[in-house]
DNA sequence: AAGTGGTCTAGACCACTTT
DNA sequence: AAGTGGTCTAGACCACTTC
């Protein structure tokens, strides 16, 4: 019976745990056989330990959106521990959006490319009638030096290149969310106005497919302002409108920030709409 | 071998459960013996049912808010159903903040009295610093019939008795919450402009102690205003001032509407905080 | 029929809290 | 020492999908 409790400085360093599982079959029926070491101030449970491999092996892009990753079965065999410790990793990452679970089809990378998930990052609802995706149009694009502010905030240095982007999206015809999006020049090289305006669908797909970088989480910070002559004229409102204010950082894999995105929402016919639980 | 899979109509006629449960001890290293009627296209597993019935508990009083309800053992028991099931049960009751369990201690019934869960429904934060609690000063309660929009969205007849509640949230001294507050007269009797002035602390949290009414979730539309006249003294601020228009319905057990509120938030130097994830 | 995820049980041990 | 929730394993069967 080999230790499954592992000492672990962090959840970086964890490669090496196939060396610490056990190498022979556990005795049917025998429970956990504890280390010594088990009330380390870093000790992790081992289904963390599997998650984190896991997640790994979505960031280094073994597997990628929309494939289907191995069965529990044989992602149990890989690791050497059993199916249950697989399943509840799996569980954690499908509850964070990161998997899809599909019962007797198998567990897929999650995909901006799909309907279930298309509303994920679009909050903005018709006041009356079901929510729908919204016409674009790009307004600009164009590569710039970072400014310090957007350079803390997608946490590279001040001065690097990135992508600026403006955009109009409307609902049925009608102006409604001016978006300004800063996206750093080193990851997505080769964007172009052509490029998504020929896109239909949601950004997040284009990066995803075109860029490889994949959204798995965003934070907002929300405002009301009011419309200038810019802004009002863009969105074809008068000066002095209310609009919303929403300013996000997307991360991908690792937490890591890779898009700044600064919205004007004009809510007369539309909500921002959000569910505390 | 009893059967473990029940047929159900609906999830809210779930009471005769236990007259399904298997009454003699399952054979020890049995698996589930499934009745024939497994197909039934109502369908539910074990552990929701489980979870339906200690929600019930909840809904009933028979644990109330901070309370220790049954350990998993002893749940396991009386519901005759393994302790594994009964911990999946608690994992999603866990998962949607209704129960908070504590190692070593138990299962709690989640409380609004519980630093944890103090800005569960508070989302604006200051621009600068850790967030904090804000001081409350009551402009005005009264009775009045609803009208039929705060009705409709009450679930309540219109015309029916209300308690209106007029209140201005202030942060370090700075007026940045007005808030209005219609709530069911039927469940609110004798809540007075005293009772909410003598009662520091989060509204929610005398809600659930005076009136025996716990939040589970709330349902939020955001849009950006002016401020008017009134609202411009009440807060001030400028008429024509940008607000944050927070329109929340909030929710008690078994998903009954039980408040509508209708903020107006100053973003000058807060923000609205959501994680998109 | 075979393979996948989903449910359920049983038993062991660990970590934490209280007695 | 006893009790609680937390982790891990093993094995059975169910529901769904594909072959």
């Amino acid at each position: 019976m080999g230790g499954f409790v592992l000492k672990l400085q962090s959840m970086n360093s964890i490669i090496p745990i196939a060396s610490n599982q056990p190498v022979s079959p556990v005795t049917p029926g025998a429970g956990v056989a504890a280390s010594s070491l088990s009330a380390s101030p870093t000790f992790s449970p081992l289904y963390q330990q599997i998650k984190a491999l896991i997640t790994q092996s979505l960031q280094s892009g073994e597997w990628k959106p929309g494939e289907l990753i191995p069965s529990e079965m044989e992602l149990a065999s890989r690791f050497k521990v059993s199916q249950g410790t697989v399943r509840k990793a799996i569980d954690e990452l499908s509850a964070e959006n990161l998997v899809v679970r599909r019962q007797g089809k198998g567990t897929f990378v999650a995909t901006h490319h799909e309907a279930r998930s298309q509303f994920r990052f679009l909050r903005l609802a018709p006041d009356e009638g079901a929510p729908h995706y919204p016409e674009n149009k790009i307004i600009e694009v164009k590569r710039m030096r970072a400014p310090a502010e957007v350079a803390r905030l997608l946490d590279i240095k001040s001065g690097d290149s990135v992508v600026f982007i403006r955009r109009v999206q409307s609902f049925t015809g009608v102006p409604t969310i001016l978006d300004d999006l800063w996206l750093p020049g080193s990851i997505f090289k080769g964007l172009t106005a052509e490029r998504l305006n020929e896109y239909k669908g949601p950004m997040y797909g284009l990066f995803e497919t075109e860029f490889g970088t994949h959204m798995i989480r965003a934070s907002e910070q929300i405002r009301a302002v009011c419309a200038d002559e810019q802004v009002a004229s863009l969105l074809n409102v008068d000066v002095g409108m209310p609009l919303l204010n929403v300013e996000r950082v997307s991360f991908t894999y690792g937490d890591k920030p890779v898009e700044l995105r600064r919205g004007l929402y004009l809510t007369v016919n539309h909500h921002y709409r959000n569910e505390l639980s």
